[in-house]
RNA sequence: GGAGAGAUGGCAGAGUGGUCGAAUGCACCGGUCUUGAAAACCGGCAAGGAUGCAAGUCCUUCCAGGGUUCGAAUCCCUGUCUCUCCGCCA
């Protein structure tokens, strides 16, 4: 949510970002809307007043108080109405603003396209194989870990059933990477819901908008969460954050889900693009002019996870036409994937500013000067986790089909080093 | 699923029609005292919005939405959530 303020003083800086994320200029509709709306709120708060007063009058005097009855119940008719109107001008107020996504930084590349990101830089090696690498689909379903048949009868298509060492493996990446981001990086763990409401998915900016993307249920109208950014960031939603206890951090793995509406076609087997996947994901709450501090240090948290696990990545600026609703700075991290001859995303990691702060009314508040204001929001997975077992998959490959297990992880998957072809057909 | 109770400031907790944005305690901030600290004492301390250069003035908010009334934290209706007991359950 944008401060009206803001957009009042700078109408054109305002549909200037707009006009970068492809983008019609509003900055002008907006501000009219608004004025009109104090009109009429200023009006019924002028009505507001006079009533006020005049029913005070009823403890001080006792003479035409019949009179002042028929006063008051004047005013009430104009109060309702202008009441009425000024509602409506702050909902079509409201409606128009909850659908705008963020400014984007002066940073952020120009571009309408994934084509136009900029790439910041390449690390890691990328394994040479004297032999054809073959995809992680194919890895995995000769090793008999991954079945889809019985995804398909279960639940449909883009969703998996993961076996006994891939599986496992799965499970010890994310002990993995939560003892890395709790240890090393001191975010502090938590487990989360996977259900949430309305309220929260407003708060970081998946709805009013983005209804499409999600799956509802009908207990509460509560909605499975897209990413758990969203119960994260919400910890804090509606309150007030003393000064001293920033920054906050946060990490959770959880399950994510996500329709998938636009993505037919894309990607429809394997691990890649599931409506189903584990995240373990970081979430920041920031002083505003930490901010950007704080997101390079997420991204080198995530960056040393890519390095213990020796896989080569990329490390993306997203650009203007790519960048997400919430986002004003986006980092994307790729890893190579030797099956699929490209590299493809694992973490994202974004900064917010104040624009879900804003929504959410998360404040922070200077108890030493008594000053209140909008903290920045970051989150950033680290990492998804079907990803980056395709990522183990394809990189870790062997000629004859098997998996090396990275040595980082050897203590989390009790030893194992290995993944060969598991003979139980079931 | 059955029965009951409740939702008030950062927290605890008074308040049952006007003088209530709301007692009191804790926390927090400032001060006195002290070599320093603690204790004690004194003072301050909700949020959002409008307007104004500012000081200030005004409006709104006691879970949410309706209603009664000149006037609602307080009375009535609806919804949501929480808690307790019983049943069921990982």
């Amino acid at each position: 949510m944008h401060d009206i303020k803001f957009i009042k003083k700078n109408p054109s800086t305002f549909d200037l970002s707009l006009k970068k994320r492809n983008l019609k200029p509003c900055s002008e509709i907006i501000i009219k809307i608004h004025n009109k709306y104090l009109d009429y709120l200023n009006e019924k708060q002028n009505y507001l007043e006079k009533k006020n007063s005049l029913s005070k009058l009823f403890s001080q005097q006792t003479e035409d108080l019949d009179k002042i009855k028929e006063q008051v119940h004047n005013l009430k008719i104009k109060i309702d109405e202008l009441n009425k109107l000024s509602e409506e001008k702050l909902n079509e107020f409201n409606k128009i603003m909850l659908e705008i996504p963020n400014l984007i930084s002066e940073k952020v590349p120009d571009g309408n396209s994934q084509e136009d990101n900029n790439i910041i830089k390449e690390v890691g090696k990328k394994k040479k194989y004297n032999f054809q690498p073959k995809n992680h689909l194919d890895l995995a379903e000769n090793l008999n870990l991954l079945d889809y048949g019985q995804a398909i009868k279960i639940s449909g298509s883009r969703f998996s059933i993961i076996k006994s060492d891939l599986a496992k493996l799965h499970r010890g990446l994310v002990n993995f990477l939560l003892d890395h981001n709790s240890i090393k990086f001191d975010y502090k763990e938590c487990i989360v819901p996977e259900l949430v409401n309305y309220k929260s998915l407003e708060g970081t900016g998946q709805l009013p908008k983005f209804e499409d993307d999600l799956f509802k249920t009908n207990f509460n109208d509560l909605y499975l969460i897209p990413t758990s950014e969203v119960p994260l960031t919400n910890l804090n939603r509606d309150s007030i954050i003393n000064k001293k206890d920033l920054p906050i951090k946060y990490t959770t793995y959880t399950n994510c889900f996500r329709a998938e509406a636009g993505a037919s076609g894309k990607d429809t087997k394997g691990l890649m693009r599931e409506h189903q996947f584990g995240k373990v994901e970081l979430v920041i709450i920031s002083e505003p002019n930490e901010s950007e501090n704080e997101l390079s240090k997420m991204t080198t948290c995530v960056e040393k996870i890519l390095q213990d696990l020796s896989l080569p990545y990329r490390m993306v600026e997203l650009c203007s036409g790519d960048i997400g609703f919430s986002s004003s700075y986006t980092v994307d991290f790729e890893i190579w994937m030797p099956g699929q001859n490209t590299f493809r995303e694992v973490s994202s990691c974004s900064n917010c500013k104040d624009f879900q702060s804003r929504r959410m009314k998360m404040r922070v508040k200077n108890f030493d000067s008594g000053e209140i204001y909008f903290p920045h929001t970051l989150n950033g997975s680290s990492l998804a986790v079907g990803r980056l077992l395709i990522a183990i998959l394809e990189n870790y490959q062997n000629e004859d089909g098997t998996i090396e297990i990275p040595s980082v992880l050897h203590k989390y998957t009790n030893g194992l080093n290995i993944i060969s072809n598991d003979d139980q057909k079931i």
